[in-house]
Parts: structure tokens; sequence; C-alpha cells
DNA sequence: AGCCTTTGACCAGCG
DNA sequence: TCGCTGGTCAAAGGC
């Protein structure tokens, strides 16, 4: 498989898909489905389109997971809607938001599905139409012109890294990417601490949607282990955020008391999120699927690309530990951080710690090769101030692990958290840079987060802000992930992915 | 040449 | 003090 093929199937849609599809196993339309699959590198958005107009187009996305997977999902799902129905009307309005726009794109979808060639529908999965060209009409003295007008000052290059010519990976999440976290599952919220939260800001901001600089493309790893990240970023966001989830964030994580190390076993649609960054040592978690719709060993992801640069200096087959784990140093010069990889046998990401605090800003993206560009932009975008760690927020990290209360780990059964270090529970987790940018990236439309963190940087200068300065001072910090493969995924009662 | 991974050895903490 | 364990070092080799 090419390089390009096993980008895009690293895209997270791709697993999120994936997933559903497998979900979909009874369905009688699934070979339909997979045909469409075998496309070359179509994008999030389109794969949502025939997602919908060939399977899904009787009901909301919501209920694709009730009815073509298992009642009791269904019942999971009631019950978190009826958790967040406590909390106020904010969830009616999301649903109502959510369900208009997948009605906005249903509509436009009815538009696709009558397309009948190939071309057509290739067309509608790129976005736009494919042109005809009257080649009889060609004179070869006449200057061939594009079809398509590139504006004075935008390059090329620009365009074709616009989100609507990037099938996927590169692709922010937005209305035209397909990218918009409303797409996952709706309570998939509770999968990830920051994610929720964002997707709800975006289907409220979706009148109001508008392109952003290419801040993290973290489709992925939105979690990762990234997933962590998402935890550690929730922590600062949740600086806003706090009363509003406070209340759905229950006790259930008792864990949560903190530490510098947080484990958090992602559910899956954090793992998938996080896909998309592949660290040096996760790249070969890249999932693919096969023929059957189903991942192959390859794991998915691992929450690691997080867009430093990383050097292992270590291996050993923990005592009690059923994986061999890896040690990683970050390679900046004199930056402490480290971290701890745990894989399981056929290679997936079992467990990621992350211990201490950067002491510098993300790499350039030119240096480091093995990162998407999107990442890069995202990465450098990033600055420090994400990595940098909030004392007082870190009483958000393991909340974020179980917004819900529900703590998914169907291998534990509870949330793990172990703590190590000197932290307290009120200055647990230094936010790691990768969990942060993940969850960075899902928040992109929430403003809030971003004028509280700087998950959008306001001074993008690529030097130490306060944030900065004040993550300099935050004690070492872990953090540990983990993931699990997604073909040891189940649906759990909440209608999340969980990992068995 | 530089960077990375691998891997056995070494070190430190703990009971 | 000894053994166990987790973490780290550093040489060797690969890319």
């Amino acid at each position: 498989m090419s390089l390009s093929r096993r980008k895009a199937s690293s895209y997270p849609w791709d697993l999120i898909l994936g997933k559903i599809i497998t979900c979909m196993a009874g369905t009688n339309n699934r070979g339909a489905l997979m045909e469409d699959w075998m496309l070359p590198s179509p994008s999030p958005r389109t794969q949502m389109s025939s997602f919908w107009n060939e399977e899904f187009s009787c009901g909301p996305f919501s209920n694709i997971f009730s009815e073509n997977c298992s009642n009791k999902t269904q019942d999971g799902i009631d019950k978190t809607k009826s958790s967040f129905d406590s909390s106020g009307e904010e969830t009616v309005q999301d649903t109502k938001a959510s369900v208009q726009f997948e009605s906005n794109l249903f509509d436009s979808n009815e538009k696709s599905a009558s397309y009948g060639g190939l071309a057509e529908r290739m067309a509608a999965r790129a976005g736009f139409g494919i042109l005809k060209i009257d080649t009889s009409r060609v004179s070869s003295s006449a200057p061939i012109r594009s079809p398509v007008t590139i504006p004075p000052g935008v390059s090329p290059r620009e365009l074709l890294e616009s989100p609507v010519f990037l099938p996927n990976a590169i692709a922010q999440p937005s209305p035209t990417t397909g990218k918009l976290p409303f797409l996952m599952p709706h309570n998939c919220k509770y999968v990830t601490p920051s994610v929720p939260k964002k997707a709800e800001d975006r289907l409220h901001d979706d009148s109001a949607f508008s392109f952003q600089p290419i801040l993290r493309s973290k489709p992925p790893t939105f979690l990762t282990a990234d997933k962590g990240a998402n935890v550690v970023h929730q922590n600062q966001s949740l600086a806003n955020d706090n009363q509003r989830e406070s209340s759905l964030q229950s006790n259930s994580t008792g864990t949560k008391d903190i530490t510098d190390t947080n484990l958090v076993k992602p559910k899956t649609c954090d793992s998938m999120l996080d896909n998309d960054h592949p660290s040096p040592a996760d790249e070969q978690e890249e999932s693919e699927e096969n023929e059957n719709g189903e991942y192959s060993s390859a794991p998915v992801t691992a929450p690691a690309e997080d867009g430093y640069n990383w050097r292992k200096y270590g291996q050993k087959q923990v005592k009690n530990g059923e994986h061999p784990r890896s040690y990683y140093k970050c390679t900046h010069p004199n930056c402490p951080v480290k971290k701890k990889v745990e894989r399981s046998h056929e290679g997936h990401v079992t467990e990621i710690v992350y211990k201490g605090s950067h002491s510098h800003p993300l790499p350039h993206p030119n240096r480091r090769p093995s990162v998407p560009f999107s990442q890069f932009s995202d990465l450098q975008a990033d600055g420090p101030e994400n990595s940098g760690s909030k004392p007082g927020h870190s009483t958000a990290t393991l909340r974020g692990s179980a917004p819900n209360g529900h703590v998914h780990d169907v291998h534990n059964g509870v949330l793990e958290t172990k703590q190590s270090g000197s932290l307290t529970t009120t200055e647990t987790a230094d936010t790691s840079v990768m969990e942060s940018r993940e969850a960075v990236d899902v928040s992109s439309g929430d403003k809030d987060e971003k004028a509280t963190h700087g998950a959008i940087p306001s001074t993008f200068d690529g030097g130490e802000d306060e944030t900065e300065s004040k993550r300099r001072l935050d004690p070492i910090s872990k953090y540990i992930i983990q993931a699990y493969h997604p073909s040891q995924s189940i649906l759990t009662e909440d209608g999340c992915f969980c990992r068995y």
C-alpha cells in the first residue's frame, strides 16, 4: 500500500467509520459501503456522505449505533442523555443543532446521491464538481486555463492544502472537511474530556463556522495517547468550564485525585482521534482496514505524536506488566521530559506515561519530517503554551477521563490513575503538549478555551508567553494514557467505543 | 555524519 | 545485605 494510502487510512475518520462498519456488520448494505470505501483516499466528508446516503439516511447519527449495534447501547445513550439533560437545556440545544446540521448535510448528500457515474460520485467526494472539459474546443494555441481560479496571494500549495482539498489528515475540522466533531457519536463526547465539550461548542457555532489557521490538526491522536492529551487539555480548558461540567463530572473518577501521573484508558473515540499522530514510536500503529472492513493487527494509534522529538533510550519488560515498556526522552537539549510507552505484543500501545514538562517550544515542523504537514502547522502554532501546565487546573485531568462519570475501562473496569511525584491533587499534571494539542485541535472552535489556554495562541511568535513561564514552574508530571486496539473495541452502553 | 533504535549492563529504591 | 524491580546508560548497529 502506498504511503499516501496509508496516511489516508491513518486518519481517525477511517477508524471511526471502520468501527461503524464493523458495528453495522449486520446490515445488508455493508458491501455497497465497502465498495465506496475502496475508492482512493475518500475524504472524511465523502465517507460520511456515503455513509449517510447508503446507510443511515433514516435517522440521526446517534441512532446509528443504537439501531445497528444493540439495544443496550441505546439504553446507554439514553442514560447519558438523561444525565446531560439534568444539567440544563444545553443538551437539548446540542441535539437540535446536531439534528439540524445533519439534516443540512443530508440535503447536500441527496444531491450527490443522485449522481450516477463514478466521476460524479468522485466529484461529490472531493467536495466539488468535476468540470467536464470539451477538448474539441481546445485549440493548441489557446492558453490552457485551469477551471480553478486561484486568488492572488494564494499559492496552489496552500489551496491544495485547504480543507476542501485535503482528503483527510490535513484537513481541519470543519463542515467542509467533514471532520466536525459532531459527526462522532454524540455520546463519544464522554470519551474524552475535552472532545465532548468541544463538539458541543462546535455545534453551537456551526452557523458561525469559519476557517481558522491550521493550528493543531490532530485528529487524532486527538487522544491518544494522545488521549491523555485531551485529558490534560481539559484541565486547562476547564478553567472556564469547570462549573458547567463539574456537575457532570462526578465523583466517579475517584481515582482522579491526582497526581502528576495520570493513567487514562481512553475510550475509543479518543483513540481514534489521536490517530493521526503517529509518533516515531507509534507509527507502526497506524491501522489499516482489511478487506473485511476490520482492522488489521496494526494498532491504532498511539498517543503519541505530540510534535516533540523523542529518542528511545531503553526498553524493559516490566515485571507485572503484560507488555514491554519503552522509554523515551525528549531530544531537545536540556528538556527533561520523558515518556514511557507500553505496547502489546501486537504492537498496540496500551499505556503511555508522560513525565515532566517541556522546557522548550515545539520543534519546528521542518525538523520533523516524519510528522504530517498539518501537524507541523499545528505544532508550530501551538507554541509552548499548550505544553505548559497550569497548577490549579490539574484537577480537571481526571475529570476529563470520565466526564460523565462513566469510566469505560473495560480492561480493568476502572479508570486507573497512577500517582507518582510530589504533585498535589490540585497541582497535578502539567499539561503535556501532546495531549493538549489534541484537545486543542478538537476545540479549535472553542473561543473560551482559546482565550484561556492559548490553544490557538494569540501570541504566536514561538516564544515564551506567560503560560510558558508558568509551565516551567510546574512540578514534574506524568501522564499515563492507555489505548487499545480498535479491533478489540466494543460499543459501550454510553454509545462509545471501548476496548477490552 | 547525525540521529535513532536495540539491548545488555548498571544503578537506585524498596522490602 | 540480598534480591527484586524499575529506570537509565551506553555501545553497537542501522538508516
